[in-house]
DNA sequence: CGACTGCTTGAGAGTACTCAAGTACTGTGG
DNA sequence: CCACAGTACTTGAGTACTCTCAAGCAGTCG
């Protein structure tokens, strides 16, 4: 994803003296790691908070639940993703681990006092809730606008392409996908079969897929 | 260093004298005022982009197009808004009044030629981002879990909530609305008929309603 | 091996969509 | 003031996509 205009580059992070300058190392020079086991909240929905989160290793969705027990999943995140930004003295979402996790905690309120590293985290954190607003505009036209075989099928592209590698690995169940799609379980599972039927990707196991024909996904990504 | 043309002089906010103090004000001071007839572009999508925008008079609306012609309006702003916050580069929706519009323009880059002023801008600029992610995840459960009749309850709602008075102005056309909620035209106005139908609002003309059973609306958009 | 959890598949139902026609509101010209 | 045109909105009938409910299959752990 691109970067906003206004931010500087990261080379503008880069001094010539040997200075932290990926997001994990300013993170880890002033958050504090903690460790969840698979299925672990990390945070409650509604929970006061004062606190930034950075996947370490792992992977961590963040849900919303409503009174009557549906539930939708806001975003999954990876490491080095910055997490647990929504405005306000809540969390709107509670954020749980997908499965054995580390995770970076920073209080927003300390960040003024660790000086020209807290600036730049303080700088990383307004970066990255400019491109979650992007993302969840994105996510917002999925959901709006496309069918159940395309927001698969977008959901698919989108976490291989955050994977990189030619395999992906799905840390999520079939239930997280569905409640993060506005699906349900038994339309999403029916997609992936279609999607395979189709000779769009390729499946090895229920948690594990290739991308089998890529100039067809991103026909229907970008539909 | 040059400033751009339409930017007011300086000396304007350094003044110790009364300072601005409402977003208006000090948007004021910043930006120029344009104005748009009704139906008319702000900023197109895909465009570059280093501005912020904010409604003075008037209603905007962002909308984002598919390839093949799907629409969905992101969101929908009121004096007072800020809006155009999408990161990137460029803007990922393009932006059109829904009336005869007043809005004020500020550059982004350019907020810290303006002292104070500009830092006070530039941290409601922050705070607008956190809050449209805020509404933005809440869009998105009600696009993903919420019933056609539950959306449209909700958008009501939200309208006016927003307006604050006992009657309010649909500013929009149904499509417009039927784009927002990821409904057809023809749902909205089925909905709207059914909500009018079961007492929960009524309608004066098709712009125009009144909230009938507040308490049943808020269970419907709580639900 | 059996129990458990997660995933897939099938049949039928329901909500929202598509296509089509009809109504209301607005502005223009006679 | 009314007729007319144009746009926006509503209503109706039939369809399609996704959901619900139910059963069967697969991988995992004791």
């Amino acid at each position: 994803m691109s970067m906003p205009a206004f931010l500087p580059d990261r080379a503008a992070f880069t001094t010539p003296y040997a200075q932290p300058i990926t997001s994990a190392e300013i993170f880890g020079a002033i958050g504090s790691a903690m460790t969840y086991s698979d299925g672990e909240e990390i945070y409650a929905q509604d929970e006061e908070t004062d606190m930034v989160y950075q996947v370490q290793r792992g992977a961590v969705r963040a849900s919303r639940l409503l009174g009557d027990g549906r539930r939708q999943i806001a975003g999954f995140y990876y490491p080095g993703d910055l997490f647990g930004l929504e405005a306000g003295p809540t969390h709107r979402a509670s954020a749980e681990a997908l499965c054995d996790s580390r995770v970076l905690v920073a209080r927003r309120s300390a960040l003024k006092h660790y000086g020209e590293a807290g600036e730049r985290l303080e700088r990383l954190i307004w970066r990255a809730t400019g491109q979650e607003l992007g993302r969840c505009h994105d996510h917002m036209m999925l959901l709006a606008r496309k069918s159940a075989y395309e927001r698969v099928a977008g959901f698919l592209s989108d976490v291989a392409q955050r994977q990189g590698s030619a395999w992906t690995e799905l840390a999520m169940r079939r239930q997280d996908i569905a409640d993060h799609l506005g699906l349900t379980i038994e339309t999403v599972s029916r997609m992936i079969t279609q999607l395979q039927a189709d000779g769009v990707v390729a499946l090895e196991g229920c948690r594990r897929f290739r991308i089998a024909a890529p100039d067809r996904l991103a026909d229907l990504v970008a539909a």
